[in-house]
DNA sequence: CGCGACGTTGAGAGGTTTCAACGGATGTGG
DNA sequence: CCACATCCGTTGAAACCTCTCAACGTCGCG
């Protein structure tokens, strides 16, 4: 199993570029719930960045509260989310130096920081760390796999998708959704109207109910897996 | 899937120059251009599965000549083509035991096979090789990333960036396509026709120029680079 | 030569976007 | 406490892009 012993203490610094206040360090129960380490936790407010593109990846993150988007921007505006990232998940791993991708709280979030350089010392010494480091980012290639199946559907079914997933993430039928719908937009390739309209839709038709913008309860599981697809 | 009971079997359907002395198990240069191990060399005919969805992940595969498509159909039908591998190109490496999606030869190939286990094995004793599987995954990983952001783009984006590609991995501005123009299509999220109105449409501006189906020259990589937007 | 697979082109239909207006919730200041 | 501003979400109508359906052309091959 895990060799805590071989895990130097981590004085985790605050990285210069964060605005917001680290706290005091804690042990962390697990890294993917396997790999025990030290790390510390940092508060996010509402679109604060925790990392951009390019920038160099020192750290990994893991959710410990609220949620986080990874995300792109093309150089006329257009921004592809490319997931979110709900308490438990883990983000910010690379294999290469820098981000590919920008991260940001979508709503008020804390996360628990790793300091990357000490999760790969640690992963030298131990197979069994490098092998989970190495799931961890095939987990992420099946997610991202899954997600361009999401981007060849009609919006009806990316919708359709998009709740299951949720439900599933949330393991509830009764969706707390702490993005905005331009959030969800971006993610599944559509337009907020459409995203609107397609929800409206749903719970015209009772497959949904949406007791407010950012609440959505699942009420008819079997016809809305016959507007889903993939 | 074709058998393997004996990896050292050797079926020289398709002679090539590549392949023509390559009857016995063969050292391969490198996995990834890096691990070294044993293969052996098999050949696939035009649209020959290679793997399919779900069957067990027991080996992996390189490219040596030809093209390999990476794919996965819905219920209904419809194809979404995950990625191209040409010669050079790793393809089969699953972190879980069975693969999760399936693949064909796009055009007439020949791949060197290689024993998952024995290479997990590898892995195990070689701190260097883990490394590179993991490596390999995570290049997986910003593959299917960029695809993701190639699907929320117009049609006409999606073929340009698509050129671009090619000619990049085929390392020259006269592209030969091994792949169709439905392969293309269900790789780029589009119908067979919107691909081909839009090549037509590039060859009419000058951008390109296309003396064959199969054949497209990129005459003005300037004219394309405004057309792309990723 | 004729057949079948592949690719191109055309016209119309349909789904999503765009542009615009409206409604609702929240927070702030008078 | 209300007025007001702002952000977020919804709804409507028209434009646009891509798809669908269909026909035609081309190439390779038996």
């Amino acid at each position: 199993m895990l060799k805590l012993t071989s895990v130097k203490t981590i004085q985790a610094r605050q990285p210069s570029h964060h605005s917001a206040r680290a706290h005091t360090a804690v042990r962390a129960h697990a890294l993917g719930d396997t790999l025990g380490m030290i790390g510390a936790v940092m508060s996010f407010g509402r679109n604060e960045e925790v990392y951009g593109d390019g920038e160099p990846a020192d750290y990994l993150y893991k959710v410990v509260s609220g949620a986080v988007r990874r995300y792109k921007v093309l150089d006329d505006g257009r921004r592809q989310i490319g997931g979110f990232y709900l308490p438990g998940d883990i983000f910010g791993l690379e294999v290469g130096d820098e981000h590919a991708s920008s991260a940001e709280a979508v709503a008020n979030a804390t996360v628990l920081v790793f300091k990357r350089s000490a999760v790969l010392a640690l992963a030298d010494r131990d197979g069994d760390v490098a092998r989970q480091l190495w799931a961890m980012t095939a987990r992420e290639l099946h997610r991202a796999d899954h997600h361009t199946l999401l981007l060849i559907l009609s919006a009806q079914e990316r919708v359709v998708s998009f709740l299951f997933e949720m439900a599933a993430r949330l393991e509830s039928n009764n969706v707390e959704l702490p993005m905005s719908r331009q959030d969800i937009a971006d993610y599944l390739g559509l337009t907020i109207e459409t995203v609107s309209r397609t929800l409206t839709q749903l719970e015209s038709s009772g497959a949904i109910a949406v007791p407010a913008a950012r609440r959505i309860e699942l009420r008819n599981r079997a016809a809305l897996r016959c507007l889903e697809a993939g």
